[in-house]
DNA sequence: TAGATTGTTAATCGATTAACAATC
DNA sequence: TAGATTGTTAATCGATTAACAATC
């Protein structure tokens, strides 16, 4: 198995696209599927899947395939889902209340400990099993939970304020839906980027140029 | 110019950023800018910045750089920003309801039309300006008005007996938040596809991974 | 004019696909 | 054993970076 600091962005990005198919998969209870197969239900080519699952070690057998069961409990240890980050959340707004809601934080390694937001109004409301509490607190939060992984819903200029303190607390991880650019001036975090307003206009682009 | 069906998607999704920086430099006053100072600011190679934007046309000069209005505005046409999408949203729950509120349709070529669900607790509730419609009344909704673009804001099942009857009804371009892969079935579909779960899958990948 | 910076071609790099020997 | 399908290497394709002549 080669080192994972080796496996391409691309690969990994992949990984959860595996994840999802394969959960499909063993709901409807199919016990065994081949690289063929599943790259006509995933849409890639069978050379990738085999390519992509090699990176992290063989999990298939010549002739047979792959067990359904046992790769989708190994992807589920490649993407580290039985090492739980203990996570907050910033920004209680119509989105991060969203997030917070719709999100299964718990089957995807993540451990919701804390939600904070500047707005009065919205201190003190329970949400996914937090109290929201005063921003001015989140230091003293970090001193004594030490959370790993922050969801950073606030405006740009809240980001930009936000993010060095957060990595000063002892963040590694963000899943920003800012428009700010937390990786630009803090190299070591890892940041997952949700531009929602970059997907539209993409799809702005695309309608407007594909459908012709 | 090159058609535009030849650029490839790697410089479309790039371009949103670029309107965004530039979009920010506008605000700052900043009247001229160069490849190079722009690499510095968005992390690209000027390079790849040149490449990107001499896909679209020359919109630089020699020794001078590129003009920050005349560049937003050309990305902005770009994108298509000026050529309206009719849009309805489907599905105005905790995400939807979000969606609706946080996203500025009107400035990214968008004018949402029509909001549905089908739950009679949220059915003729007011949501950024539109009355939640009962989702039994899409046809007649859609014969009217010719939307070309929808959100989709409902769970996975919902998506699938969905999709069918909005290409059905007109729609080109489709906004997904579903786990549902519009694309494999409808392969003359525009989707851009927002996979929530699959970023913080990518997330816990990472944090586990790169924060050494 | 001299300096700066683009537009564009060529070189490099990485990712995807094809092919096939290994093997269940 | 024969058939199927993996793991893996080699070939192809596309995207990024480097270089530089054109030109403002």
């Amino acid at each position: 198995m080669p080192k994972n600091s080796e496996v391409s962005m691309s690969v990994v990005r992949r990984l959860p696209r595996y994840y999802r198919f394969l959960g499909e998969l063993l709901r409807t209870g199919v016990e065994r599927i081949s690289s063929r197969e599943l790259s006509v239900l995933m849409g890639f080519t069978a050379s990738q899947i085999r390519q992509d699952l090699n990176c992290f070690g063989g999990f298939g057998q010549q002739g047979y395939g792959y067990n359904v069961v046992y790769l989708h409990e190994a992807i589920s240890k490649i993407l580290g889902f039985d090492n739980t980050q203990e996570t907050i959340l910033i920004g209680a707004g119509n989105l991060g209340r969203a997030i917070a809601t719709y999100t299964d934080f718990k089957g995807r390694g993540f451990n919701l400990i804390g939600v904070f937001d500047n707005n009065p109004a919205i201190i003190g409301q329970r949400l996914s099993n937090c109290d929201v509490t005063d921003i001015a607190e989140l230091e003293d939060f970090c001193k004594e939970h030490h959370p790993t992984v922050a969801i950073v819903c606030v405006p740009k200029t809240a980001a930009e304020q936000l993010a060095g303190r957060l990595v000063e607390l002892g963040i590694k991880g963000f899943w920003n839906f800012s428009h700010y650019d937390i990786s630009l001036k803090y190299k070591q975090a890892v940041v997952e980027n949700v531009h929602l307003s970059d997907s539209l206009m993409t799809l702005c682009y695309r309608v407007n140029n594909e459908t012709e």
